[in-house]
Order: structure tokens, then sequence, then C-alpha cells
DNA sequence: AGTCAAATGTTAACGCTGTTCACATTTAAT
DNA sequence: ATTAAATGTGAACAGCGTTAACATTTGACT
């Protein structure tokens, strides 16, 4: 027993709630380990109880961003029942992520995490994001009378390059348009439907 | 006149040089200035002399490599005569430059320039980069018997979202397929043709 | 040619960063 | 109660971007 709680208790989970509190306010380029720990009113190295390093905070953050991200699209599917239209609903679900959220979407897809090989659970984390939209793929082919329960590499590969390239360019502030971001969503999720053959 | 040169003589452009090939090499997160400026055996703090600081120097590295992209990208549209076979031809160069150079393609468009209003150069010099997809867009629309020269927003932001999701998932490893840099591009160019209407 | 200011390079220092090490404290099992 | 493991601390290290005061070279003007 202590007058003061010498042992934080779950050290680890708020480190990464407040990591990503942090990151999602400021940017991953203004974190740093030291400010996270002096705002949990800790040592700057009790960190390493629990990570082995920034990167691997940086990690758990990314993954925790994946599965609320995922949740979110989880929930943009169930509210359709067509696939044309639960795939637009997604695509719309993760673009509406990325700009509400663009600090940690960086974290998640962008070039912070160089190792990112050393996080198997981040893949596995990514892969529940993009799993309503192929979901999405896969009711469609059923609809068209296709039985095959395989998608095409080249679909898939479309419809993620073309959310996660959309995502991008609006977080980045690359796209050159009047249009908002509502409208842009408008216009280019329908294009995104025209599925080959 | 003195034995060694006080004055290097050209140190502007032999920085941007050197740190265009360091970050080439092993990215913009290895690199620092001081080790850009020893390698030109230098002092670290000679550099200010030249650029603002760390950012304006990689705003003019991110500058040259879009310039070099975009020559790159106008000998692939020149190669080819029609609309939509100069398109895939751009869309390839496009692809390939960014795998070919991948910590380049990170800078130019990446989170690390964080304050990009700040240099309005890297937006001419990267819209030398979609002048020629676009172009391809605008010969695509005439050879259809329309004579509107305004491109459609939805369009352009499809083909740009296209390109660079496809680059970066590429480049980021996130793009889980056997097939080859070149199947993939074989596979996912023909489906970026199918304009709308 | 001589003078002086501007351009360019150097040295030393500041604060911040991630990381490590030796040490202290608390917890939990024997 | 004893002991080992888990967890937190404090000090230190090297590397970083940046700045300030100082040194050298260049080039222009008289």
């Amino acid at each position: 027993m202590a007058d003061k709680d010498y042992h934080h208790g779950d050290l680890r989970v708020a480190l990464i709630d407040a990591a990503n509190a942090m990151i999602d306010k400021n940017g991953a380029g203004d974190f740093s380990l030291r400010k996270v720990s002096q705002s949990l009113g800790v040592s700057q190295s009790a960190l390493y109880r629990h990570f082995s390093g920034k990167d691997a905070l940086l990690a758990a953050v990314a993954e925790q961003g994946f599965l609320d991200m995922a949740a979110r699209m989880e929930r943009a599917y169930q509210s359709e029942l067509e696939a044309e239209a639960r795939l637009r609903s997604c695509a719309e679900a993760y673009v509406n992520f990325a700009c509400e959220h663009p600090n940690l979407y960086r974290l998640m897809f962008g070039e912070l995490l160089a190792d990112r090989q050393n996080f198997p659970e981040l893949a596995a984390a990514r892969s529940e994001v993009f799993k309503w939209p192929m979901q999405c793929l896969l009711q469609h082919n059923r609809e068209q009378g296709r039985e095959d329960s395989e998608l095409r590499e080249g679909d898939k590969l479309l419809i993620q390059s073309l959310v996660h390239g959309l995502s991008s360019l609006m977080i980045e502030n690359l796209v050159t348009t009047r249009l908002s971001r509502e409208q842009i969503i408008q216009e280019v999720t329908p294009l995104m439907v025209f599925f080959r053959r």
C-alpha cells in the first residue's frame, strides 16, 4: 500500500489511448515518447516495460485504428442490402474516416511505420477493413449470376486503390477542385462500381 | 586564393543532388542534415545559407522529383498516338516511377512535407506530372466526338486516385497478391479507361 | 590597387529526441 | 516471511534541427 500509486495499473492501454489522442490531434510528426509519458505522469522510460520502442507503440495505435475503422465499415455495410449500394456505402465510410482522422490514417497507411513486417498483427487488422468492400464484390458476383466465390485480383486492386488513393489525395490537400468532400464522394464512388465485363 | 576551396561553388544544387541520392537509397526517415552536409565535406550549418531549413531542402528534392517524373510521363505519352493507349502508357510510367523510386515518391506525395502550402512551387511541379494523363482524357473526349475542352472533375479524380492509390499500396507492400508488378499493371490499367457514360 | 560590404562557411552551443543502464519499488507466488 | 518477477525511476548517451557569433572569400566601387 502506498499513498501514491507507484504502479499505474494499465499503463499499456493508457499509453495507446493517450498516443492515439495526441496523434489524432497534432499528427505523428509532433508526437514523442517523452510527451505521452509526461501526459500520463509517468517516467519517459516506463514505456519500455510495455513496448519495445516507439515503433511498437505506433503499431499498436495503428492496429487500434484499423479495428475502429473496420467497425465503421461494417456498420456502413449493414446499412444497405444491395451489393452496389453497399459498396458505395463502404466507400463513403472509408473516405469519411480518413478525412475525419487524417493523422491516424496517415499512420495506418503511411511511411512512418517503415518496418511493417515486424508487426504482423497490422496486416490482420487492415484486412478487417477491406473485408467489407470485398464482401460487396462477392455479392455483386452472385447477383450477376456468377458462382465463383473467388474475386478477381484486378477488381480487388481497383477498389482498394480507388478508396485509398482518393483518401490520400484528399488528406494531403492534393485535390485541386472546388467541390466539397460530400460532392467528391458523390462524384467518384459511382465510378468504382463499373466492374469489368 | 587558398589551397583549399573555402567556398564550395554550387553547394545548393550539390545539396539537392546528394539529398536526393541519400533519400532515394535509404529513405527520408534515415536522412539528416548532418549526414548530407558531412557527405559533401561541409559544415552542418552551411546548409542554412541556401535553405531556410530541412523542410526547404526536402521540398527542393521533391520538386526535382516531380520534374523528373513529369519528363518520364511525357515520354510515355509521346510513345503512343491513341488516347486509350496513351493513358495506359502514362499509367504504366507513373506506377513504374513510384515503384523504382519508392522513397522519393513517398517524399513527393507523403506526409513528411507537412507544410506543403509554404512551397507553392511543389504544386506547380506536381501538376506537370498529371498534365499528361489529363491530356489523354481530353483527347479521349475529342475522339468520342465531344467538343468540351473541360474535363469532368470526377474523371480527373478517378484517374489520379487510381494511379496514386495503386502506387502507394504497392510501395507500402499493402498489395496482397502473388502477381508481379508487370502483371498488376497489366491487370489494373485497362480498368481505368472505362470512363463514365 | 585598395576598401568595404555581401555572400558563404565554421565552430560552439541549445533544447529535444529515442534508447539504455543501474537502481528502486511494488506485486505475487512459494 | 522470503524471494523472484514485474513495473517504474533517474541519469546518461548519442544524434537531431536550429541558432548565434565569428571567419573567410568574393565581388563591386572608388
